[in-house]
DNA sequence: GTCGTTGCAAAGCCTTTGCAGGGAA
DNA sequence: TTCCCTGCAAAGGCTTTGCAACGAC
């Protein structure tokens, strides 16, 4: 059975104070303050189990890394500025796969990434 | 200047083979049939210069990892069968980004990952 | 002869794992 | 009291780097 600890109720909570695409470094960190002898690896292995229990979603990032969001959210798909570093969320789904999927596939799910420049940072 | 050596042309010669996205251990292992002392460290030197010179492509697959392929083909999108784990391309792009960026936001690159089964495997 | 390139080994990240002690139920 | 969870350290993958020898030009 699933015991509740100082260290899991952290995590939760960096998750839900935040609502955003958080990496694996940024969790420690808002963690720490919250519990101050929040491990690394406890970290790493509490992602893991969220993520099991379908709290969590993965996110490969292209050249970002890993990152982290609530899975609760409904389908969305994210904006990379690149010279502000910010991730953000769009809302909707912009993708009519039935376009180029050839028949006979099933889609399952998919990923879709923007990069480019925010409203802020194009404006200047 | 670059030169042109016998490990560098071996991994060229892998993709024009190939023609597919490869993942380093691939590309490792077929370029070792042409040049048999092909070591790991010049492959990833060499992957990084034809990145630069703009040659190939590096692709951060979700849940696959980094992988390699031409710069030269027309953009398109991936496929990844979850049962026969093979990556197809899928010629054609489906994503119509002016949906979802807000106003104001400069959209420069977008990538898409779809995954399910493929004909094949679906069809069993 | 230069100096870019290679192989090898070591070092660097990020992530996982083994283990003994600690704490939730 | 049980046994899941934690911190710490070591170990694992993947990728990069230092270095001396090599070889393209």
């Amino acid at each position: 059975m699933k015991r509740q600890t100082a260290q899991r109720r952290a995590i939760v909570q960096v998750f839900k104070q935040q609502d955003r695409l958080l990496a694996i470094s940024e969790i420690l960190d808002y963690g720490s303050r919250i519990v101050p002898s929040l491990n690394q690896a406890t970290v790493y292995r509490n992602l893991k189990q969220l993520l099991e229990a379908g709290w969590l979603k993965q996110i490969n990032y292209p050249s970002l890394g890993t990152r982290y969001e609530r899975a609760h959210k409904i389908h969305h798909h994210h904006f990379h500025c690149k010279a502000c570093n910010r991730v953000m969320d769009l809302p909707g789904c912009a993708l009519k796969q039935e376009q180029i999927v050839p028949d006979g596939f099933v889609v399952q799910s998919h990923d879709v990434f923007l990069s480019g420049l925010c409203d802020r940072c194009a404006g200047r």
